[in-house]
DNA sequence: TTGTAAGCGTTATCAC
DNA sequence: GTGATAACGCTTACAA
């Protein structure tokens, strides 16, 4: 694990080339130097191979071209996604990306936000579950899908839309009977408003609208339960479920099968994320499509953003629907 | 972007817990130091919420507990499990990941090796596609799937025994016209001894076996064409299919479909990874398994290794069978 | 044992 | 425009 002995310095450019190490420096740093310096030292620089130490550079600087990206965990396809957009984005920009995956940990989540603190990086994206988040107003941090303050910009998909146009497509697919399922942690974040726009869609049209969500403490089990519970003789008492996630949606999908129900015949599924299988197939469902890869850019675009006085605290990008096989249509 | 204005130093807890800068030093590398010494430091380092910089550290130390993982992609479920396997293993040795997606091109990939020998990074850890990638033996580097010579550790699955365990399976379960799929890049990988394997314990069993590679310039058309012409009055050729991935397995059982040949009824399935949907839920098919999390610390203890002078040249791990469907039991 | 000072590879401030 | 030189935050001989 010893370094490579022989990594060539600016002094070493230098001396190949006949000059001063200032004037290295001052090559690297596209600052006006005489043409014959300058070429004296790109030659001399391609000579030994040799390429800025950008660590010594940051020692300086205070900037060390990295930034921290937070992720729960990047196997979830949402997140996956979401960290190679990132990546790419800061990659294009000259920026390295550290990935640090908390496994929904609390303590992993604040140790991450520490880092910064020392130097380590230069800005933070994170996609974090914890409420009390000590994040530092002064220092660069964006937030994906939950809302810290006004102080710390926030980058999500318009939630509230997605649901209002799940519960559109549903009742205009023919569903009269709504149903609004959820699971997941109980740290409130932006994707709760997805619920919130489906039930006020429904509202709107005078429709009612049941809706169950989980903490997902219990598993999966409950809504096998609730919805053998609203069965009646063979048939379900709702006709159409926004779910969600497409994970869910899959789910529940298999649930239906097992009571006895058709999808989309009986029930008609719509789902929240875009996933395809594979990453690159078909979805899974119909569903109401994240813009990943914006949500990544806009991310990338705030937090490196040279006047940082002005931020937006929340941006919602647009979504989009396609069907997927769990509707009529 | 500009750091944080009060980050702490070594010098400022010097001052502030009364003792030289070299005594801070010593604490937070775990030489002894007069006890009462030690507490004091500790005591204003932590009022100060003090953090070493690992960057200046590393700038004398050559070292910067941080190592590259460079992939393809990270949407492909086998990556995204391998990125966070690697990316956990890593972090429980106190490195950090940085994330390089190459998107299969050579030149990135180039370019991230190159990063290693600007001492960016403590060693690399790289599953790449460029055939003729230079990887200076005197630098830690571990390829995952791609071996590179006696000099340079590889890491993989038993491809070839993944490969005969499918075909055992397949002709225990009565196939008797088998066939082996696969689609990717003509660069050799170990993972192309998955159909060595297969046909290998196809021949040992007096079975003929049928094959056919793509290289996945003209997309997955060529199998749908193999297949139909493969055909003859409603009933294929071919009892039983190995897929190189499970990602492929998935495509070809849709090809089938759409020929109205049922899986696992008429032909059976099977494929190679172990991806489950959404990362958790049960198989796409039935599979071979390969141990990802085993490979990623198999590869961070290979990388990490304090005698790197007597490394092996390739380490394989036992894959398993499961059921996923396309197969009948 | 503790303090001092040199130096890691870079940038930035000056005289020249 | 060019070239010494002092930092940046840290480790590590070496001197006290």
């Amino acid at each position: 694990m010893k370094r490579r002995e022989n990594a060539p310095t600016m002094k070493d450019v230098a001396r190949e080339a006949g000059v001063a190490l200032g004037t290295v420096s001052k090559v690297f740093n596209d600052i006006p130097v005489g043409e014959d310096y300058r070429r004296r030292v790109e030659e001399a620089a391609k000579r030994l191979g040799y390429q800025v130490n950008s660590y010594a550079r940051g020692l300086k600087t205070n900037r060390t071209y990295s930034v921290a990206l937070i992720l729960p965990d990047v196997v979830n396809p949402f997140f996956a996604i979401l960290a190679q957009e990132v990546c790419s984005a800061l990659a294009q920009r000259g920026y390295r990306t550290i990935l640090s995956i908390t496994a929904y940990d609390p303590e992993a989540e604040q140790r991450c936000i520490r880092m910064v603190q020392q130097n380590k990086v230069d800005g933070i994206i994170g996609l974090t579950y914890t409420p009390d988040l000590e994040v530092d107003p002064r220092l660069p941090y964006v937030s994906i899908d939950r809302y810290f303050g006004p102080n710390v910009p926030c980058v999500s998909s318009d939630n509230f839309s997605g649901g209002q146009l799940a519960a559109e497509k549903l009742l205009e697919l023919g569903c009269r009977r709504p149903l609004f399922l959820r699971i997941g942690s109980k740290v409130p974040g932006e994707s709760d408003k997805r619920g919130d726009g489906f039930e006020s869609a429904c509202r709107q049209r005078g429709i009612a609208c049941a809706a169950l969500h989980l903490n997902g403490e219990e598993g999966m089990e409950p809504f096998r339960d609730f919805l053998a519970d609203h069965m009646d003789r063979g048939r379900l008492a709702f006709d159409g479920i926004f779910c969600a996630t497409d994970a869910l949606t899959v789910h529940i999908r298999g649930i239906l099968t097992e009571l006895g129900l058709r999808v989309p015949e009986d029930v008609q599924l719509i789902g929240f994320d875009g996933i395809r299988r594979f990453a690159v197939g078909g979805f899974h469902c119909s569903t109401v499509i994240q813009p990943i890869a914006r949500l990544a850019e806009t991310s990338v675009d705030l937090l490196l953003r040279e006047d940082r006085s002005n931020l937006p605290s929340l941006v919602c990008l647009p979504v989009t629907y396609a069907p997927g096989g769990t509707t009529r249509e």
